[in-house]
Parts: C-alpha cells; structure tokens; sequence
DNA sequence: CTATTTCGTAAGTACCCACTTACAGTATGG
DNA sequence: CCATACTGTAAGTGGGTACTTACGAAATAG
C-alpha cells in the first residue's frame, strides 16, 4: 500500500467554506463549479471527498449544527450554578445571533430541492434545535413551569421561529441589529416564562 | 384594429396555478415548462403574459398577499364591534392556517434568487403582513399596551416567526395538526398581550 | 370581405450545471 | 526502487432550462 489518505482531514478543511457557500447562496446556486473555486480545487476533488452535492449539503448542515450545539455547551459548563442557564443563552443568541452567517443554510434546502436526504437531513437539525431549547424552558421554568402556559415545546417552537424572522430580516433589511437584538432578548424571554395561570 | 387582447382577464386565469406552483416547487425548481403544461398552456404563451420567470413569480407574491388580505378584511368586517378582532384573527389562522398550500412561496424566493426584483417584492410583503399584524396588536391592547412588553412591533415579528415555523413544521412533518393549532391560540394570544410590569 | 392583431402549436437555441474521464505528478510501503 | 495508491490539472458530456422564432388559424374592426 502507498500514501495513507488525507480525506477526513481535506474534508473538515473545506466544510467551512462549503457551509458557507450553501448558506450565502443557496442550494441551488451553490453550483459545484463555485464550490470548487471557493475551495480552491477542481470540482472533481470535491467529487472525491463527497459522492454528490447532495452529500456535501447535509455535511455543512451537520456542520453548521455541530458549530452552534458546541458553543452553546461551553455556555451552559460556564455558567457557575445551573441558574440562569435559559437566560444566558438568550442573552448570548440576542447578541451574536447571524454573527457566522451560516445560518441562513437552514432555508437553503427547504423549497430549493425535495431530495430525502436533504429533506431528513434538515428535520433532524430542526429536531435537534427544538429538543435543546425545549429541555433548557423546562429547566428553566422549574417545578412552577407545570402550570405555564403555553406549554416548553410551544414556546420552544416560537423561539425557533423567531431565529427564522431573525434571519430573513436580515436578509431583507427588515430589522436593525439594535430591535433584532431586543427581539430575542424581550420576546424571548417572554416566551421562556410563559404565563403562569 | 383586430381581435381585443384578453391579457389581463388571462392573466388573472392563470395565476393561482402559476403561485401553487412556486410554493409547491419553489423558484428554481418551478421550471417554465412545469409551468405551461400546470397552466395546460405553452411556454411562449407565459411569455406574452409576462416578459420573464421573474415577474411571474413576483405577480404570484403580489396574489398570495392579496388573498390573504382579502380574507382577514372579511374577518375584520364580520365583527359585530372592534372588540377581540385581533383574537378572531388569531383563531382563524390557528383553524386554516397553510390550507391554501400558497403560504411556502414566501420562502421560495429567499436562498433560491438573488434578482433585486424579487428581494424586493418579498420584502414588501413582509412588510405589509407584519404592519397589519403589528396593528391589529396596538388595537387589541388599547391605552394599556402603552406598557405592555415587548412591543407591538416585535410581538408581530414573532407572530410572524411563528407562520414560518408553522409553514416548516408541515413541510418536514414536525408537528401535528393539533399541536399547530396550539401554537396559534396559545403562544399567538401570549404574544398579543406581552407582559405588563 | 379583408387587413390586422391575437392566439395556439411546434421546434429550436444558447447556455449552464452536476458529474465523469483521462492523464501526469507524487508520496509511501514493501 | 518500484509498484501502488493518492493528489492535482484539464477537458468533456449529457441533460436540463430560460427564452425565442416561425407560422398557420381564428377573430374582429372597418
């Protein structure tokens, strides 16, 4: 045998920058060709590390998942007691949310295919984002959160869609970064307490 | 002269295929040719109707938002007084929200194009639905809501957040139909009245 | 009737895109 | 050292897609 190959370390090489390229132009406008010359290689590189575009999609979204699930861990471990763990997450999404500008890959593959892959491979990011913020209301509301209404898979719901307004605002302009900060921070903790009956 | 053009009348004919069809595919994957056989027509015939892809797709924008403005105007005039518009609204959405199917073009146009055309039209619709939603919010809270928290403005953002959750969710199969109901009455009425301090 | 314009059918064009193939260079194990 | 795999370069291919052209038929104003 000759020459050990270096696939998975060219792969995590060019996941940012192919991540990034979905998440700027879309899906569709991602054409390999485009891909390559952001990475800096031949399309059929790309066609060597991944069998198809298909592939190379759902790795940037597990990527872009990965991205956020690892910050939001060191928030909760940095936080000295559990209190306040809700809260400071918020606090952080308020402040940095669309900072990586890779987000916005969560529309790039909605309406753009109806390709299986693609299709699961954005339910089971969804899911993934909704269980967290869900189990991180729970925590929050405590003992008292049995009687909130609406309930922690609603609200968490309602605060997945409001990262969705937050990024097509930014899209299209809609909000400056001062309201679209006050967005997550007042709505969202609104949404984090409910109205206890 | 000869023969008056029926353009117009054609052209009102032809649209609600041509929108179910962008929300049902998407823009990009809307191709001409699916269009003229959806339309039982050929494709130069969508050509004399509109010069290009683009203004089709920005007409059928313009028809989705009239058909819902039309619907919630019904609703606003059906009540007796102005009291509890706003949560008629709401109740109404939370019964028929995504039954035309036509709601999925809104996303259509987002990662899929970047012509300022279309960026436009959405972000003109967007504004419109969010300005309706934010005044029907100001109503609903009357002389009180000047210390309601968060804002009207950002509350009708997150109203519609949760449109677009509510759209994704059906596409990908996340919630039930209950459970989406649930979230307009719940979190919806949540998020009209705010939070006085 | 007739000139003019619209309407429908059919074919075509130029371009783009996902994906492939062919081949030369290079590093490593035996 | 050399056979074997990996890595890079360049060109190509088949299919699709937005948009066009050509032309005959039908309809209406004068």
């Amino acid at each position: 045998m000759a020459r050990p190959s270096q696939s998975a370390q060219r792969r995590k090489q060019l996941l940012p920058v192919i991540a990034r390229t979905f998440a700027e132009l879309g899906y569709r406008r991602a054409t390999t060709a485009e891909l390559a010359q952001r990475c800096k290689v031949r399309e059929n590189i790309l066609y060597r590390l991944w069998p198809d575009k298909k592939a190379m999609f759902v790795a940037a979204i597990e990527y872009v998942y990965q991205l956020s699930a690892d910050i939001w861990q060191r928030i909760l471990s940095e936080g000295d007691g559990k209190a306040g763990a809700a809260l400071r997450l918020l606090q952080y999404e308020a402040e940095h949310y669309g900072e990586s500008g890779l987000h916005p890959i969560i529309f790039a593959g909605l309406s753009d295919t109806d390709e299986p892959e693609i299709h699961e491979a954005l339910e089971k990011m969804y899911g993934r984002f909704h269980r967290f913020i869900r189990r991180q209301i729970a925590v929050h509301r405590g003992d008292k959160g049995k009687r909130s209404s609406p309930d922690a898979e609603l609200c968490a719901w309602a605060i997945v869609g409001l990262g969705n307004v937050a990024n097509i605002s930014r899209e299209l302009g809609l909000l400056t970064d001062r309201r679209r900060k006050r967005l997550f921070a007042d709505v969202g903790s609104l949404l984090l307490d409910g109205q206890s009956r």
